[in-house]
RNA sequence: GGGGAUAUGGUGAAAUUGGUAAACACGCUGGAUUCAAAAUCCAGUGCCGCAAGGCUUCUCGGUUCAAGUCCGAGUAUCCCCA
C-alpha cells in the first residue's frame, strides 16, 4: 500500500482554500445566514487538545451549514488581555504586548494547519486599541444610562498576585491562581449593574430552549430569585447612634410568630458602630474576618454570636421583645445583613438557639402530626405544614400565611414584599497593567469625569516597567497626570483596567462588523446576530454567559442594538482526558516517557517501574498532556479531528488515547487508497430514474451510502457526531466489499466514491477534497452543495419483524413493509419456531405492533 | 449540607416515541500473507455452558403484553453551589 503523509496533501488544500476565499461571510446575503462561534481562546501561545476538540465541533457545524445552503459566519479572533501576560513579562523579561502578539502569530498558525473554515478576514484581537476603544465609549454610555457606578466595597485581595479578585476567583478562601489566602480591603471599585436585570436574566432561561438543561439550571441557581419579606424592628433600647431600627431581609415571613432572637452580621453598620465604644465587639468582629469571606468556610464554621445588649420590638406580638446578636453566619452583602431567628424552622437559627438558650417556639405544625405534642428539639423543621402558635394565622398553610404576613407587615407599615437575589452587581475594576483602561479621570473639583468621546481611545501606554511591585499605570511617570476635561486643572486618570470578561462579553458582536469605525453596524447586527450556534467549554456556563446576556441587554438599553439574548444555540464539550503517570520517585511523567510492558508501565528512559493513574482533564501540572502540533505532524489534522469526533458525544469527556489516534488514522489512510484508486467520471453520472438497470448488489451499496447521507444529515443536526462517524465506517466498509469491476459498478462507485468525499467533508475535509479532485471535480467540495439523497433508495419493500412469546423475542419474520395486522398475526402464528414455543398452549392475544414487534402471549 | 447529572461487554460507546440490547470503533483470539515483523486482508469475540439452552443494561422493588428507557427506594461516581 502506498504510504499516506498527510502534510503535504492538508497543506495543498489548505492553500486552495485560501486562495479560493470560499470560507468569508457575506453581509447582508439574501441567503438564510447562520452564525457560528466557538469560545475565542486567551493566545496562551500554543493550542492544546480541548481547542481542537472545541474547533472541530465548531467546524463541522460551519461546513455542514455552508454545503446546506446557509450565509456562514464562522470567525475566530483572541481573548488578549489577562494576567499571563504580565506574569511573562516579569518571569521572561517579555513585554506583554510583545509576548501576546507573538503568541497570536504562533496559534494562528496552529490553528490554519487544523484546516478549519474561518473567515480570517473577519479576525480581531481585544488588545488593540481598535477592539478596546469601543468598550471605553460602551462603559461611558452604560455610566449615563446609570448602569455603571463606583462604590466603596470590601473586595478579595490576593497579595501575591497584588490584585482585586472576583468572588468566583476565590477558591476555598485562597486566590484560584496563587493559591494563598485572600485578605479583604476596602477599596473604591466600578460595578456594572446586572442585578437591575435579575429577572430577566432568569425568567429568559425559560426560552433558551437550545441551551443544556444544565447550565440554564446554573444559572439559575447563580442568579438565585428568592421571594420574601423586609421587616422593620424598632429598637426599644436607648443607643446614641441613628439607629432606631433594623431592617431585616426574610423567606419565610410566615415563621414571625417563631421569632426569638435577631442576628446581625459583623458587618452590619450597626455592629460596626457599636465596636467603636465596646471592645469586646470589635473584638468578635475581627475573630469573624479570620474566618475568612467565603461562604462555604461559614456555613462550616460553628455558629457563634455575641449579644449586644440591645432589644427590639416584635412588629406583630405587641410587648413582645427580642434580643440582638451580632452572628457569624450573616452574611452583609446578601439581603440586609440581619435576620429574624426562627429557630423550630430553620436549622442554623436552631443550633444558635441551642447554644445561647434561647426560645425554640413551633409555628408550623406538618401534616399528619399533632400539633400539641409536636415539638422540635435538635432537627429544625423546614417542610410544609399548618400554622400553629401564630394568632390569627393559625390554621393557615404556609404559602397561604406568607401571603397574609406580608398584608399584615404592610398594613402595619413595619414590612413589605421584597425580592432578592444572590446575584452581586459585577466589580470590573483590576488593578492591573495588562487590560483596558477604564476612561476616567479623577479631578479634585469637579470629581468624576468622564473622558470626553472625541479623546478615546485611552490608549494603555507599552513604555512601563514590571521591576517594581504594583500596578505599572500607576507607577508610570506620566501617564496618569493629564488636565480634567472639564476645568482643566491637574488631575490623575483612573489607572485600573476592566476585568477581562468584559472583553468577551461583547466580541461576538464585533465579529459581525469587525473593521467598522462604531462599534459595530446595527444594521449587521440585525443581520447576523444572534449567534446561532455557541460552542465552548461548561467552565463558562455562569461568568462568561451570564455577563454575555447581560451586556446585549445593556447594549441594547443604550441604543446600540435591538437584541436581549445573543447566543440562540449552546453547546458545552466536555474535557479531554488522558491518563496520568508517576516515576517511582513520585515525579509526574508525560506520556511519552511512559511505555507499556503487558499490563504495566515503565520509564522509556530506564525501565524503571511506573504508577498508572487516574484518567483526568489534560493539564500542564500532572503532565498527562499531549500537544496538538506533534499529533498534527505524525497524524495530519484530519485524523486529530476525526478523532475528536469519534467515540464520545460532545458533550461527555473524551480520553485521548494513541490507539484511537491510530485508529482514526488507519481509517484516514484508507480513504487517501480510495482516492488513489477512484475511477474516472464517467459520461453519465448515476441518477435516480437510471436505477433499475443496476445489479442488486450495486443497489444494495447505493442504499447504504445513500442512507448514510440521510442519518448523517439528521445526526450532524443533533451534534450526535460520534454517530456520524460510526456511519462513515458502515459506508466504507460496504464499499470495500463491493467487487463488482464492470461499467456500471465503476459508475456505481464514483457515484458513491462522491457522495462519500461531500459527507465526509464536514469531518475530515482535507482528505475529502483529495477524494472529490481525484474523481474528476474542479469545484472545492468546501463550496459544493449537501448531496440529494434518492429517496427511493431508503425504503425496503420487506422489513424483519421479531417475534416475542411472553416477552421474550423467539423468531423473527421477514415480512412486507405495511402488512395488515391479522395477515402479521396469522403469519406469527405459522411459524414453526413460534409453534415450538407455544408448545400446545392456548395463545392468549397477539399483539401487533405495525413494522416493529409481534408479541404472543399465552 | 443543598441542587443536578451519570451508571450498558475487556474499553469508548449505540439503541430517536416503552417495541429484536450491545450498531460502529478500540482491544483480544485464530487464520491468510511474510524468512521474520510491521502494515494489510479474512473469521470470531456480552456472560455461563461441550451442547441444548439459560442469563445479562449498578442493586432491590413496582407499572406494562413488552422496561436500558417510566415510577419508588438504595449504592457508586462526577459536576455545580456551598
Amino acid at each position: 500500500m502506498t504510504d499516506f503523509i498527510p502534510a503535504p496533501l492538508e497543506e495543498k488544500w489548505q492553500n486552495a482554500w485560501d486562495t479560493s476565499n470560499c470560507f468569508s461571510a457575506e453581509d447582508n446575503s439574501k441567503q438564510p445566514k447562520y452564525y457560528v462561534l466557538e469560545m475565542f481562546p486567551y493566545p496562551s501561545g500554543r493550542i492544546h487538545m480541548g481547542h481542537v476538540r472545541n474547533y472541530a465541533l465548531g467546524d463541522v457545524v460551519a461546513r455542514f451549514k455552508r454545503a446546506k445552503g446557509f450565509n456562514v459566519l464562522h470567525p475566530m479572533g483572541w481573548d488578549a488581555f489577562g494576567l499571563p501576560a504580565e506574569n511573562a513579562a516579569i518571569e521572561r523579561k517579555t513585554h506583554p504586548a510583545k509576548w501576546t502578539r507573538q503568541n497570536i502569530a504562533s496559534m494562528r498558525e496552529q490553528l490554519k494547519s487544523m484546516g478549519l473554515s474561518y473567515d480570517w478576514e473577519r479576525e480581531i484581537a481585544t488588545c488593540e486599541p481598535d477592539y478596546y476603544k469601543h468598550e471605553q465609549s460602551m462603559f461611558l454610555k452604560f455610566l449615563e444610562h446609570g448602569l455603571a457606578y463606583r462604590k466603596e466595597s470590601w473586595v478579595n485581595w490576593d497579595p501575591v498576585e497584588n490584585t482585586v479578585l472576583a468572588n468566583e476567583q476565590v477558591v476555598d478562601g485562597c486566590g484560584w491562581r496563587s493559591g494563598v489566602p485572600v485578605e479583604r480591603r476596602k477599596l473604591s471599585q466600578w460595578f456594572l449593574n446586572i442585578t437591575r436585570y435579575g429577572n430577566e436574566l432568569l425568567e429568559a432561561l425559560e426560552s433558551l430552549n437550545n441551551w443544556p438543561d444544565r447550565v440554564r439550571l446554573m444559572q439559575h441557581n447563580w442568579i438565585g430569585r428568592s421571594e420574601g419579606a423586609q421587616i422593620k424592628f424598632e429598637i426599644t433600647s436607648p443607643i446614641n447612634t441613628d439607629f432606631s431600627e433594623l431592617e431585616v431581609f426574610t423567606t419565610r415571613p410566615d415563621t414571625l410568630f417563631g421569632a426569638s432572637f435577631i442576628a446581625i452580621s459583623a458587618h452590619h453598620p450597626l455592629a460596626e458602630k457599636l465596636a467603636f465604644t465596646h471592645s469586646d465587639i470589635a473584638n468578635f468582629i475581627s475573630e469573624c474576618d479570620a474566618l475568612g469571606t467565603s461562604e462555604a468556610a461559614i456555613e462550616q464554621a460553628e455558629k457563634r454570636g455575641l449579644n449586644t445588649g440591645l432589644y427590639v420590638k416584635h412588629p406583630i406580638i405587641i410587648g413582645k421583645e427580642l434580643p440582638v446578636y451580632i452572628a457569624n453566619f450573616v452574611l452583609m452583602d446578601y439581603g440586609t445583613g440581619a435576620v429574624f431567628g426562627c429557630p423550630a424552622h430553620d436549622q442554623r437559627d436552631l443550633d444558635f438557639a441551642n447554644k445561647y438558650d434561647l426560645p425554640v417556639t413551633v409555628v408550623v405544625c406538618p401534616d399528619g402530626e399533632d400539633a400539641d405534642s409536636f415539638s422540635v428539639t435538635n432537627l429544625a423543621y423546614t417542610g410544609a405544614g399548618t400554622l400553629v402558635n401564630s394568632g390569627d394565622w393559625n390554621g393557615l398553610s404556609v404559602e397561604a400565611a406568607k401571603i397574609r404576613a406580608i398584608k399584615a407587615l404592610e398594613e402595619g407599615g413595619v414590612g413589605i414584599t421584597k425580592t432578592t437575589f444572590r446575584l452581586r452587581d459585577w466589580g470590573v475594576s483590576r488593578q492591573r497593567y495588562w487590560g483596558c483602561p477604564i476612561p476616567i479621570i479623577h479631578c479634585d473639583k469637579c470629581g468624576i469625569v468622564p473622558v470626553p468621546e472625541n479623546q478615546l481611545p485611552v490608549i494603555l501606554p507599552e513604555d512601563v516597567s514590571f521591576n517594581t511591585t504594583g500596578n505599572p499605570l500607576d507607577t508610570h511617570p506620566d501617564w496618569k497626570y493629564v488636565d480634567c476635561p472639564k476645568c482643566g486643572a491637574n488631575s490623575l486618570r483612573e489607572t485600573d483596567t476592566f476585568d477581562t470578561f468584559f472583553e468577551s462579553s461583547w466580541y461576538f458582536l464585533r465579529f459581525v462588523d469587525p473593521k467598522s469605525e462604531k462599534a459595530f453596524n446595527a444594521e449587521k447586527a440585525a443581520y447576523w446576530m444572534p449567534v446561532d450556534q455557541y460552542i465552548g467549554g461548561v467552565e463558562h456556563a455562569v461568568l462568561h454567559l451570564l455577563y454575555s446576556r447581560f451586556f446585549t441587554r445593556a447594549l441594547s438599553d443604550t441604543g446600540y442594538l435591538n437584541l436581549s439574548e445573543p447566543f440562540a444555540g449552546l453547546m458545552t464539550q466536555g474535557m479531554v482526558c488522558h491518563q496520568s503517570f508517576k516515576s517511582a520517585d513520585g515525579q509526574w511523567l508525560f506520556p511519552d516517557q511512559v511505555k507499556k510492558i503487558g499490563d504495566g508501565y515503565v520509564s522509556v528512559e530506564d525501565d524503571s517501574p511506573v504508577q498508572p493513574g487516574r484518567v483526568e482533564k489534560m493539564s500542564k501540572s500532572k503532565r498527562n498532556v499531549v500537544d496538538p502540533e506533534e499529533i498534527i505532524k505524525t497524524y495530519g489534522a484530519d485524523t486529530a479531528r476525526l478523532f475528536m469526533l469519534s467515540d464520545s458525544p460532545p458533550d461527555r469527556d473524551l480520553e485521548w488515547t494513541e490507539a484511537g489516534a491510530e485508529g482514526a488514522f488507519k481509517f484516514i489512510s484508507k480513504i487517501y487508497k480510495l482516492s488513489i484508486e477512484a475511477p474516472e467520471k464517467p459520461q453519465n453520472e448515476i441518477a435516480s430514474d437510471t436505477l433499475p438497470s443496476l445489479s442488486e448488489e450495486a443497489i444494495e451499496l447505493l442504499k447504504i451510502a445513500h442512507r448514510s447521507v440521510d442519518s448523517i444529515s439528521e445526526n450532524i443536526e443533533r451534534f450526535a457526531f460520534n454517530k456520524c462517524v460510526a456511519q462513515l465506517h458502515i459506508f466504507v466498509n460496504a464499499l470495500s466489499s463491493y467487487k463488482q469491476k464492470d461499467a456500471n459498478a465503476q459508475r456505481v462507485r464514483h457515484h458513491v466514491l462522491g457522495l462519500l468525499a461531500q459527507i465526509l467533508s464536514p469531518f475530515a475535509p482535507h482528505i475529502a477534497e483529495e477524494l472529490w479532485s481525484k474523481l474528476g471535480y474542479t469545484k472545492l467540495v468546501a463550496s459544493s452543495p449537501w448531496p440529494i439523497v434518492f429517496e427511493s433508495l431508503l425504503i425496503d419493500d420487506t422489513i424483519e419483524i421479531a417475534v416475542q412469546i411472553n416477552g421474550k423475542v423467539r423468531a423473527k419474520l421477514n415480512l412486507p413493509l405495511d402488512m395488515p395486522k391479522n395477515e402479521v398475526e396469522t403469519a406469527a402464528l405459522l411459524n414453526e419456531d413460534v409453534k415450538k414455543y407455544l408448545d400446545g398452549n392456548d395463545v392468549k392475544c397477539v399483539i401487533v405492533v405495525p413494522n416493529r414487534i409481534i408479541n404472543v402471549v399465552y
